[in-house]
RNA sequence: GGGCGGAUAGCUCAGUUGGGAGAGCACAGCCCUUACAAGGCUGGGGUCACAGGUUCGAGCCCUGUUCCGCCUACCA
């Protein structure tokens, strides 16, 4: 017997333990069942569970258990990312807690440090997972930084290095000055912002006069070598050649001609800074100028700076901007909005930086990665989210791989003390060909991402030909949220079929970033952000996956609300409940027989039957396109307003009557019905489903729900006329109650019930009294075609049937003339509508024969709809006069 | 600057190929009916952002406008 409530807390930690000590997560690295393989996008390994994560990991789920139900040799391969920048900002905070810095301890100590801290809280996000009911194969996880996938990064590095694709040069890259590393583009997050547009004054050297540049960086006119103009403006064609002296410092630089320049910026001239813009680096290229470095690593002036040196960045500019005012060589400021980048683990603006770095040459690979998709090897879903991918990798740009951090994947290049030699190797040289041992390896490591691109073949075990890799390669959908589309998912294209020469995956299925109710970006700085734990302890990890699943609506953003939580914990409150019900109607011991025999079967069971056959489809379809709300409302609509509100309601009379025969045969459809259900759900909730279900005397031949097989579509239960006749009967109960609502009659008053009906619809009501009299608390059931109302009845016009409950001594004349009269304005409504529909030449003549047919036996039924309803009227007015 | 998405009931959102708009929550009325008051039954509530167009017919297709969100970009 259930407990009255469910206590869901120790239920889920219960099931769990028992699903991992049976081993049912575990994969076969061969098997003959069909494979199906998600791997995990690896959260941080520093990271604590956050909402994103709750539904990305809830999708998963769904799936894996759905498809593990259905046969599969199912693999969810579950692991965390090393995650260099943001893991390394973490121990150093630490070790600033403790007064300490990593330069102090040094390389070798800091990277202990880390991985100490990583054995310490490394495990809280994998643990999250579990709790949150993940049935990842923990047998396989994987860390980023593990032995095995450290190998594929270094045969990937040294492949493409082999290649040509991998080359390291002198570039302008993204530079954090607080994480003191490159950056790649993907990593500095662009915001808009109102800022200044300054114009300064260049002198020329010989005689009078200057030439105003405008820029948006003062403090850079320390680094300018040139300044440019377009060739064609005439306002500065004879200038070219010039040079002019930047005030201060006082070097003498020329003005160049440029067809970059645009003439209608500013003031048509820019100041060149090959050092400190992108623009101008390329500038600086084309016309031979000096690159001149104003900055340091961390942000501040260099020696270059001059008076400068030393300064911020930001004070410099303040500085410069106040002095050239003073010597009156800044001419006027203005507002101007620009996008400022940022770095998107610490958010302090990036600066342009000229250094040495690794980068990937990627066109060759974007070429892939975008035939891949093109030709449908590689499905995204939903599809709108294939042109970003293919804009982004169809003006892809070189990969920034290099990285001045510590914690990561070390480069596994050497260079030679002696000769200069560099050593690209998969192991440790230990001698140059020169004959040298003074061997010098890259101080810089690798961008994480580049290890995580690896992720779906580098976890089963390449570069070995694991059975694993056989079996799983390509896996079957990868789920995750769009932010890391770019980031990840390309990337891994762009990976795997360079590596494996088949896509890493056959489905991308995108989906949507949590917002709070209000729609705004969750954030710990703002305060809103929802933690799943809570969730989960407050309304049980059930409800709140259901939730999740309910709102994964394709292709828009969630606004996430407790309250939804709330309604869906109500859910669960009704499946506990519903299951109680059956408890206490199923002798202890007594052994339920899962076949049915549809010869036996009363209406209400042959019609639950082929509503469940119906939502059997419905779920199977929905899952099949990724479509997690649909399959999540059709359950619940099914299981509450179906099975519970009609079902259950019908079925009470047998289960506590006398015949044992019709009382076991409703037992046995309930619990059939009920156990489906649950195995349907159980992908969703999987605690509450196994609970239930280890608790009722089902027999399906497995231990556990979690292998039970998955309901399929084809089980022929389906009844359409079963339907139908349900429809007649449901459509009586409604009207009766329906007048009992609206009459304000309370719901405990036995009610006559008259049914004047067609042939058809007499003999189902006949057939089906029974259903009648419980549902809508009715007595006295008369059914035929001469039925004549007495006086002060109520009525009610259905298909097929008109119903009167006579009210003698209960009659409100005016309620029901007003109920009558409020029905038959919404008929002449809609009779109007088909009626115009009708009467227009265009639409007989060119719509669909079928479509003008069922209009007109629209508005031939509203007509006799009409005529019962005027009659009913005028009845209750004779009776009216009669009475008075 | 380019691109994408959204605007439907008081709120949050569904709406598959164009044939008279749905759900959940909230609201109102009546009910403690032996699974469930964390419940049941009944009901009210919408110019589908705006303006045009295509069509016999538009929430859905086309064009434009407004507002909101996101992605992306080397005009200083």
């Amino acid at each position: 017997m259930l407990e009255k409530r469910y206590e869901p807390k120790d239920i889920e930690k219960k099931w769990y333990d028992f699903w991992i000590e049976k081993d049912y997560f575990r994969a076969e690295s061969k098997s003959d069942r069909p494979p199906y393989c998600i791997v995990i996008p690896p959260p941080n390994v520093t990271g604590s569970l956050h909402i994103g994560h709750a539904l990305d990991i809830t999708l998963q789920d769904v799936m894996i258990r759905w498809k593990r139900m259905s046969g599969f040799n199912t693999l969810w391969l579950p692991g965390t990312d090393h995650a260099g920048i943001a893991t390394q900002n973490v121990v150093e905070k630490e070790l600033q807690r403790q007064g300490a810095d990593r330069h102090a301890l040094g390389r070798e100590k800091f990277i202990e440090k880390v991985w100490e801290w990583k054995k310490l809280y490394g495990g809280t996000i994998i643990n999250q997972l579990k709790s949150i009911g993940a049935s990842c194969d923990w047998s396989r996880e994987r860390f980023t930084l593990d032995e095995g996938l450290s190998r594929a990064v270094k045969e990937v590095f040294v492949r493409l290095y082999e290649e040509g694709l991998i080359y390291r040069g002198e570039y302008l890259i993204n530079w954090c000055p607080r994480c003191h590393t490159a950056l790649s583009d993907l990593e500095v997050e662009h915001e808009d912002k109102q800022g200044k547009l300054y114009y300064i004054k260049y002198n020329f050297i010989d005689g009078e006069g200057h030439i105003t540049v405008a820029t948006t960086r003062p403090e850079t006119y320390l680094g300018d070598t040139a300044v440019a103009v377009n060739p064609e403006d005439e306002r500065y064609k004879h200038l070219i050649g010039k040079m002019v002296r930047l005030p201060i410092i006082n070097r003498e630089i020329p003005i160049i001609a440029d067809e970059f320049v645009d003439s209608s910026f500013g003031t048509g001239a820019v100041k060149v800074t090959p050092a400190h813009d992108p623009n101008d680096f390329e500038m600086g290229k084309r016309h031979n100028l000096q690159f001149i470095n104003i900055l340091t690593g961390d942000g501040r002036m260099s020696e270059e700076a001059g008076p400068y040196k030393g300064q911020d960045r930001f004070e410099c500019r303040k500085n410069v901007l106040k002095d050239l005012a003073d010597i009156g060589h800044l001419e006027k400021v203005t507002d101007h909005a620009m996008a400022i980048g940022h770095c998107y683990r610490c958010k302090t603006i990036v600066e342009p930086y000229l250094s040495k770095q690794w980068f990937v040459k990627i066109k060759p690979l974007a070429e892939e990665a975008i035939r891949a998709v093109k030709d449908g090897q590689v499905k995204i879903i939903p599809i709108g989210w294939e042109n970003s991918y293919f804009d982004w990798m169809e003006n892809i740009k070189d990969w920034c791989i290099s990285r001045q951090i510590w914690w990561g994947h070390r480069i596994p290049v050497w260079y030679c003390e002696g000769c200069g030699e560099v050593i690209v190797s998969r192991d440790t040289p230990l001698e140059c060909k020169c004959g040298s041992r003074e061997l010098r390896q890259d101080e810089d490591v690798l961008d994480t991402w580049f290890s995580s691109a690896l992720w779906p073949f580098s976890t089963l075990g390449w570069p070995d030909e694991t059975d694993d890799l056989k079996t799983f390669y390509p896996t079957s959908v990868l789920i995750t949220g769009f932010d890391i589309l770019f980031f990840w998912v390309a990337r891994m294209m762009m990976m795997g079929l360079k590596f494996m020469k088949e896509e890493p995956f056959r489905h991308v299925y995108i989906h949507a970033l949590i917002r709070d109710a209000e729609g705004q970006k969750m954030s710990k700085s703002k305060g809103n952000v929802v933690d799943p734990l809570k969730m989960t302890v407050k309304y049980g990890t059930d409800a709140f996956r259901f939730t999740l699943a309910a709102y994964a609506a394709q292709g828009r953003d969630i606004k996430f609300s407790e309250q939804r939580v709330e309604g869906y914990r109500l859910f669960l409150n009704k499946i506990w409940n519903v299951a109680r019900f059956i408890s206490m109607n199923v002798k202890e011991g007594e052994e339920i027989t899962a076949a049915i025999k549809v010869k036996k079967l009363s209406l209400a069971d042959r019609w639950i039957l082929s509503r469940l056959s119906s939502v059997i489809s419905e779920v199977h379809n929905a899952l099949e396109e990724y479509r997690f709300n649909d399959a999540a409302s059709a359950l619940y609509q099914f299981v509450w307003h179906e099975l519970c509100d009609w079902y259950v309601e019908m079925i009470k009379p047998e289960l506590y009557g006398d015949d044992p025969g019709s009382k076991r045969s409703a037992i046995n459809t309930l619990v059939h019905v009920f156990e489906t259900s649950l195995a349907l759900l159980h992908p969703f909730m999987p605690f509450i489903s196994e609970e239930i279900w280890q608790n009722l005397p089902f027999r399906r031949g497995c231990e556990s729900l979690c292998v039970r097989e998955y309901p399929s579509p084809e089980d022929g239960l389906e009844d359409r006329g079963a339907e139908k006749k349900m429809n007649v009967v449901m459509d009586a109960v409604t009207a009766v109650r329906n007048i009992r609502g609206e009459l304000n009659l309370s719901p405990s008053l036995e009610l006559q019930a008259l049914i004047r009906t067609s042939n058809n619809a007499e003999e189902i009501l006949n057939e089906n009294i029974a259903y009648l009299a419980k549902l809508a608390k009715t007595k006295e059931i008369k059914i035929g075609k001469d039925i004549h109302p007495p006086h002060n009845s109520a009525s009610a016009i259905k298909p097929e049937m008109e119903i009167f409950v006579p009210l003698e001594g209960l009659f409100d004349i005016d309620a029901e003339i007003g109920r009558l009269n409020k029905e038959k304005n919404k008929i002449e409504e809609d009779m109007e509508f088909v009626r115009k529909k009708l009467s227009n030449e265009n639409f007989i003549s060119k719509a669909p024969a079928s479509v003008v047919e069922a209009n007109k036996t629209k508005y031939n039924e509203y007509q006799e709809k009409l005529r019962s309803i005027q009659d009913n009227i005028d009845k209750i007015n004779k009776w009216r006069k009669s009475d008075e």
